[in-house]
DNA sequence: TAATATACCGACCGACGGTTTGTATAATTG
DNA sequence: CAATTATACAAACCGTCGGTCGGTATATTA
């Protein structure tokens, strides 16, 4: 006998798995209900008793990602001598991890085109912001560095480090060396007295 | 007698109107060719007589803001001492000008949302991007700079400006100061050695 | 003035996201 | 271990969307 629970979470992960598969294999726009349950073999009372709308699917999926993505960053970035420099590993490392590319086309377009660039950065905020800004936080309060407006500086770092992931897509150049250079003189340019080797 | 090619003019910009006017007051998901087309007067053989698509509508509504913000934003910038001053004014004219948020809300939101991230980035690139390479280059001719890669740097300015908007407008805060040392940093980090006179 | 091209109307279409009613199966209760 | 209830799903159905198409009135051209 198959509990309910199972049932429950394998087909919550099929629908989540076979919309996300379609987006990356078909794009936004062709992502229809329909289709994604015909790929399933469910129906649409499935999908409806699952979630509440197509939106909170891809909110779903979209949050998801954004933290995996996050999480990966992180994971790939251990120890360093000051704060600073951890931070800006973290975003080299988040831009060297995307080569899939399906991590993100998910946040660049499944994002912004199915949720709006508000809902998207909202969700966004949460969580990739949050540890921008904590490590900022972390690093002025190690003294390395000051902030007038710590949301603002993590929001410009989170900037560069999409524009690069984009720019990395769209072209085939390496931005990783001018993206150190860049991050670094954001960083340098509110380094405290003390701290500055310059 | 009423000629034709004034007709064809007014109807078509009383559609952009409208439809623009529509956007800006009930969200890009509201405004559906119906409910435009009900406050025109106007019927669906009009709109798909001068519009291919829906889409074509939302591309030439977004061409048009852009061109403007970016040309309000030149002409706001007059002369300056070097070419690296007068590339950060004009970022920071971008950036003063968004007083009204209609022309930034049809930019970050419309865009990304109607025409998806990819194709409102390539509109973007057409113009506003150019003039930041041809700044850039010309910076560059005069020897205040050395770039590695243009089209890096001009992309990662586009990025910083961009945001900044977005935070102008979700929050109280100016960004205006910060936003002006990023650049300046940014732009120091690639000045050649005899203009650095730090 | 006759012929043609342009501007527009409005009924119509397929497909979309979403709702609702019905049913089999698992879980709970006495 | 029945009887009842709650859960998981099916599928017919609905309103609305963007878009098409044949027809008509007005302007232009020959």
């Amino acid at each position: 006998m198959v509990t309910q629970q199972q049932r429950r979470a394998e087909t919550r992960g099929k629908l989540l798995k076979t919309f996300r598969d379609s987006f990356l294999e078909n794009g936004f726009d062709a992502t229809t209900t329909q289709s994604v349950l015909a790929r399933t073999g469910l129906s649409k009372g499935a999908l409806y008793h699952h979630f509440q709308s197509k939106t909170e699917i891809m909110e779903a999926i979209y949050q998801n990602e954004s933290h995996a993505a996050i999480d990966a960053a992180l994971a790939a970035t251990g120890a360093r001598a000051t704060h600073v420099d951890r931070l800006r590993d973290t975003c080299v490392a988040w831009i060297r991890q995307v080569e899939s590319r399906d991590t993100s086309r998910i946040l660049f377009e499944l994002g912004p085109a199915a949720l709006g660039r508000k809902r998207a950065k909202e969700i966004e905020d949460e969580y990739s912001l949050r540890h921008f800004e904590k490590m900022l936080a972390q690093a002025e309060a190690a003294g390395e560095i000051e902030l007038r407006d710590p949301k603002l500086m993590a929001a410009l770092l989170n900037a560069l480090v999409g524009e690069s992931v984009i720019y990395k897509l769209q072209t085939a150049n390496d931005p990783i060396p001018d993206l150190t250079v860049a991050i670094e003189a954001l960083l340098d340019s509110c380094r405290t007295r003390k701290s500055d080797t310059r």
